[in-house]
DNA sequence: AAGCTTGAAACGGTATACCATTACCTCCAG
DNA sequence: CTGGAGGTAATGGTATACCGTTTCAAGCTT
């Protein structure tokens, strides 16, 4: 699977290339992704690329017109409102599956604590808290859990970017914010019943839930 | 998208077919398959073999071994628990946000119940039980939802046929049981709150997830 | 007899080529 | 100036060909 002198197969490197340049707004929404184009940018053939697009399309990155042609997807407010109905159910329940395993083995999370405290960037922080979220989903040990939550993660630093992107505001804010509720969340695998970081866990995503659209309101003024 | 003389592209023909093959165990768990012995049975190109195999792996039909290889999933009775604490999270969810929906437009539903009333295999009953619950999740109206519930089925259709075919058992009481339960939930769409509505279905996954097991190792003794 | 080596067959990954379909742009009619 | 028809360029779907890697088993060594 793996090339001779990379550490990527030509598909993994076209999947990577085109995820990053959709994620960063390189790419816009709406924008035609061109096997042919983008395969000749890429300098491999098509058939990676076309692998890759497969992929982007599980990954809700981008979406097939009736034709077969690969658009970068448009998100919306729906969108947002539909990925976080998701987030709401699946992720109290990863965490009250989580507890006992997080509760003996923390260090993950702390690490990813102290990087976010020390992150420079809207995209780092943004990276640094949904990979928060995954560890957590990662120790619950239901792989299926893990693989619906990795199935919504793409269109999630799509929005997330998009909206940074319109307003680039409050970054300390966001960085302290999210750091502080994820220390919060930590104490809590370590010192309470999983019952309760089911709860405090569904009212973390609740609170995103009813804030992001407020910050983007407050950003169109 | 379509070839000119048929309903399906050759990719889709080569993924319905391998489907098929693997849900009624023509194709047993743990076989190889191979994509150029599949294309020349199917009389086309590994090219679209290829396509329906990353298709079946996003549906949980095979999964690729490191060196790229596809094989027949092989479900465990720990897969099963993972799949019915999906099921018991988002089902639930679907049945209040599409309540309102299954209200006033009921017939799809009161379909599905009749043709499950006159299924004669324990094939047909699955499919029409996924089918009504898919129905369910349609109508809630949240296409995150729908997506991650599909891309739970194939692994549930998998699932129920290989514990059909290791006891071939009270097809009768299985139809009418499935049925008799999936009125009541009708009625309870029909005359019932939402949130009465995705507790009926909380217990009815639970009820489920309980008497499966049991069923297995009735079926061992 | 058990374990290791080696070699051939098969497989997967990718590049290139061909064809039907789609989308876009130009040109003409109204 | 607007709307539609036609033609052309580009796109996507698939088939075929090539190459490195994996796999599996036969044969050799210990």
């Amino acid at each position: 699977m793996k090339t001779s002198h990379a550490s990527l197969g030509r598909s993994g490197l076209a999947s990577a290339t085109l995820r990053s340049r959709i994620v960063d707004g390189t790419l816009k929404p709406g924008a035609l992704v061109a096997e042919s184009a983008a395969a000749k940018e890429l300098g491999v053939s098509r058939v990676p690329v076309r692998e890759a697009l497969f992929e982007l399309e599980r990954d809700g990155l981008v979406e097939f017109s009736a034709s077969g042609r690969a658009y970068v997807k448009t998100l919306s407010s729906r969108d947002f409102e539909e990925l976080y109905a998701m987030r709401l159910v699946l992720e109290p329940l990863g965490a009250r599956l989580a507890a006992s395993q997080l509760r003996s083995n923390p260090s993950a999370l702390e690490r990813n604590i102290q990087a976010t405290r020390e992150a420079n960037t809207i995209k780092d922080v943004t990276r640094l808290d949904l990979d928060f979220h995954e560890l957590i989903l990662e120790a619950s040990d239901n792989s299926r859990l893990l693989k619906l939550w990795r199935s919504l993660r793409g269109e999630l630093e799509l929005w997330l970017g998009q909206l940074h992107r319109k307003h680039h505001a409050n970054q300390l804010d966001t960085r302290n914010g999210t750091a502080g509720a994820h220390e919060e969340i930590l104490r809590c695998f370590q010192n309470a019943t999983p019952e309760a970081c089911e709860q405090l866990m569904r009212q973390h995503v609740q609170g995103w839930r009813e804030w992001l659209p407020l910050s983007e309101k407050q950003a169109i003024e």
